[in-house]
RNA sequence: GGGUAGGUGGCCGAGUGGCUAAAGGCGACAGACUGUAAAUCUGUUCACGAGAGUGUACGGUGGUUCGAAUCCACCCCUGCCCA
């Protein structure tokens, strides 16, 4: 590369937009260079961004991601969406080992619909370039794949974490799964992306794009940029569609996010602020300072009420905030609660399993039989109390915040 | 192609003829305590049935046996070693 002197202005740009993500390969210098170059050359940068359709639901681990790119497309620069209709055919192999089922074209042209809706609640989507990989990886023929196959060696692959762990663990690895980055990288050259983004689990994929692009000759690769993986609700383990028990989910009710919130581990409410909302670092510092004096649950219901007003807004997120005060601190019963219309005596168990299919009837049994289900508030262990109509209006709860109102 | 070790409930894993709906752990759910945090303690964790019980289940299909996760045959799948 020849030297170009960086502007200031442009140092300061990246280093700001670097915030609390990993640059790779060259840092902030390169990623000022390239913004530099962007504007000198008045085209602007092309931001590739992946997405799994294979489950449609987005939840806030993705919009770390997102909210980043966002900051790059308010510069003006263009953001390209793959939806990932031919990787999907694969699954990325990174965690479980098992081959996902492959989608139809309709599955995922319905996934990446329901996909963009929640995404445009964090980037503009109008002004995105939408692809679907599967226009150009399922025409590659098959001495398209060898020659794109022959930019990579088994060593090269084999240095990715998942794939070294399970070759040292001797679990199997099937030939296929290496052309998952392959293909990736290949949505690269495709697309000519100035920087991809992901989260730190996607280090060798979105590597691998910048070295086979520049296999096919790409003069200026793209750079990678890694946003921190967010822990779910239960503070250990990444939110990932595979947990869904721990994700925090865009389409989650205003109160049920705001109760997700609340529920997650102390050690979590700083990430989770500096990640999720647009937050202040002078703010950061001072929060930091209060969670050690405060009552942690006082910043975390700071916390909930944040983010629950950015996607649902205010009127949205008071609600939700009394609610929570409501029924969870004092215990009271909620306002919204499904109503059944009971026409005739029936017995608890077939009323609530009539109402939750996703309960088997030995489920609610055993939730009886441990005091989980409250009739009018009061514990009722017996699955086969018969609710007479004269009874009624009765509330019944069946699990820590699982209300039906029988009338 | 040859040899060898395996395939058990959401996951890991014990179990080599009846006492096995299958030890133990993890996870999950619930109760107590709380701040819908953590930790802790207790209980539950295939389905149906109020219950006695019934049905289904240890890779698949057949078989032996009064009785099979366990023995036999064939098949499918995976790891490792050799060629």
């Amino acid at each position: 590369m020849e030297t170009v002197t960086i502007k200031k202005e442009f140092l300061e740009e990246a280093e700001i937009l670097a915030r609390g993500a990993e640059v790779l390969p060259g840092g902030i210098e390169e990623l000022a260079l390239k913004l530099q170059k962007a504007k000198e050359e008045n085209k602007p940068l092309r931001i590739k961004l992946g997405m799994d359709p294979s489950r449609p639901d987005l939840h806030l681990g993705h919009t770390v991601v997102l909210r980043k790119v966002k900051k790059f497309q308010e510069l003006g620069h263009k953001i390209i969406l793959i939806v990932g209709g031919g990787t999907a055919m694969i699954g990325d192999p990174s965690g479980k080992s098992d081959t996902r089922p492959s989608l139809t074209k309709e599955q995922v042209e319905e996934n990446a619909k329901t996909y963009f809706e929640q995404i445009s609640k964090v980037v503009d989507v109008d002004n995105a370039e939408i692809v679907n990989n599967s226009d150009w990886l399922f025409k590659l023929n098959f001495v398209d794949m060898i020659k794109l196959a022959s930019k990579v060696t088994v060593a090269q692959i084999m240095t990715r974490d998942d794939f070294a762990k399970r070759f040292a663990e001797n679990r199997p690895i099937s030939v296929h799964e290496f052309f998952y980055p392959l293909m990736q990288a290949y949505d690269s050259v495709v697309v000519d992306a100035d920087i991809e983004f992901g989260g730190t689990d996607q280090r060798f994929n979105n590597l691998l794009g910048r070295d086979i692009q520049a296999a096919y000759g790409k003069e200026n690769p793209q750079m990678v940029i890694l946003l921190p993986l967010l822990e779910g609700t239960d503070g250990v383990v990444k939110m990932s569609k595979s947990f869904p028990q721990h994700c925090i989910s865009l389409t989650d009710s205003p109160n049920d996010m705001y109760g997700k919130l609340m529920s997650i581990s102390d050690n979590l409410i700083i990430k989770y602020f500096a990640l999720l909302t647009d937050i202040s670092k002078e703010e950061l510092n001072k929060l930091e300072e209060e969670i050690k004096t405060e009552n942690p649950r006082d910043l975390k219901m700071r916390l909930a009420y944040t983010i629950t007003k950015m996607y649902n807004g205010e009127q949205a997120a008071n609600q939700a905030q009394e609610n929570f005060v409501k029924v969870v601190q004092n215990k009271e019963i909620p306002d919204d609660i499904p109503e059944v219309k009971v026409s005739e005596a029936v017995s608890l168990i077939d009323f609530i399993s009539n109402f939750d299919k996703s309960l088997s009837r030995g489920d609610i049994k055993r939730l009886a039989a441990s005091g989980a289900i409250k009739i009018n508030g009061e514990k009722q262990p017996n699955p086969g109390f018969i609710i007479e109509t004269n009874t009624l209006p009765v509330v019944i709860q069946y699990g820590k915040r699982k209300y039906i109102k029988g009338v």
